[in-house]
DNA sequence: CATGGGATTGACT
DNA sequence: GTCAATCCCATGC
């Protein structure tokens, strides 16, 4: 029989400093339908520093990140790229982890199919490019992942000790030196360009 | 209601 | 290295 699916993250884990949450969603793992990969980079948002798309407020776009933790924030990058989010902090805090590569790990010739790829790292090596290996699209928005389509579960066993690299945030103007981008040394699935020490020994 | 700017990617010089 | 594609939405007139 089938091996069952682990239970997704708790609403608990997403109701946390934004920070945390980024560092420790590294290793977790988000599936949708077939399709599933370890998260291996994340960047934090919040609501005080420009970069973030809530530091203007509530509006009908922030409305979800301003809302319960623990729902997926998906919004159009560039008219062209859906990009996954995870509301983070109380509600009346706007904040989020944007998802920004994983390992892909189930459903990987579907990925392949819809990426048009052939690669591994190339599947989902990017915030625009994971979306599309797992269809991730914007009817997503606001949907639950604690028990909703998209889910994002706890590090596998041989996850529980990466390590983290730290670096400034990628593809911003404003905000661009707080060192809120997480990257699980020595992986190639991370985007680029890397950070320095990403492949470095120890 | 018109405008401008992206939390990107892939193709091309 | 440069650059276009193309949608959403916040802002300002």
């Amino acid at each position: 029989m089938e091996h069952a699916a682990p239970p997704p993250l708790p609403r608990s884990f997403y109701d946390r400093p934004v920070l945390e949450v980024a560092r420790e969603l590294v290793g977790c793992v988000v599936s949708h339908g077939e399709t599933a990969g370890v998260v291996v980079e994340t960047e934090a948002y919040h609501h005080s520093e420009p970069a973030c798309h809530a530091y203007v407020g509530v509006t009908e776009r922030t409305r979800v990140l301003w809302g319960e933790p623990g729902r997926a924030y998906v919004y159009r990058s560039y008219g062209i790229h859906a990009l996954l989010n995870a509301v983070c902090e109380r509600e009346g805090v706007g904040a989020a982890v944007l998802i920004r590569a994983l390992e892909p790990l189930e459903g990987v010739e579907l990925m392949r199919h819809r990426r048009r790829l052939t690669r591994a790292e190339d599947l989902c090596s990017g915030p625009g490019k994971l979306t599309q290996a797992l269809d991730v699209e914007l009817e997503l928005n606001d949907t639950d992942l604690v028990g909703g389509p998209i889910a994002i579960s706890p590090r596998p066993p041989e996850w529980e000790r990466v390590e983290l690299i730290a670096g400034p945030r990628i593809g911003i103007r404003k905000a661009a030196e707080l060192p809120w981008r997480f990257c699980a040394r020595g992986n190639r699935n991370v985007s680029k360009p890397w950070p320095p020490g990403l492949l470095a020994a120890r």
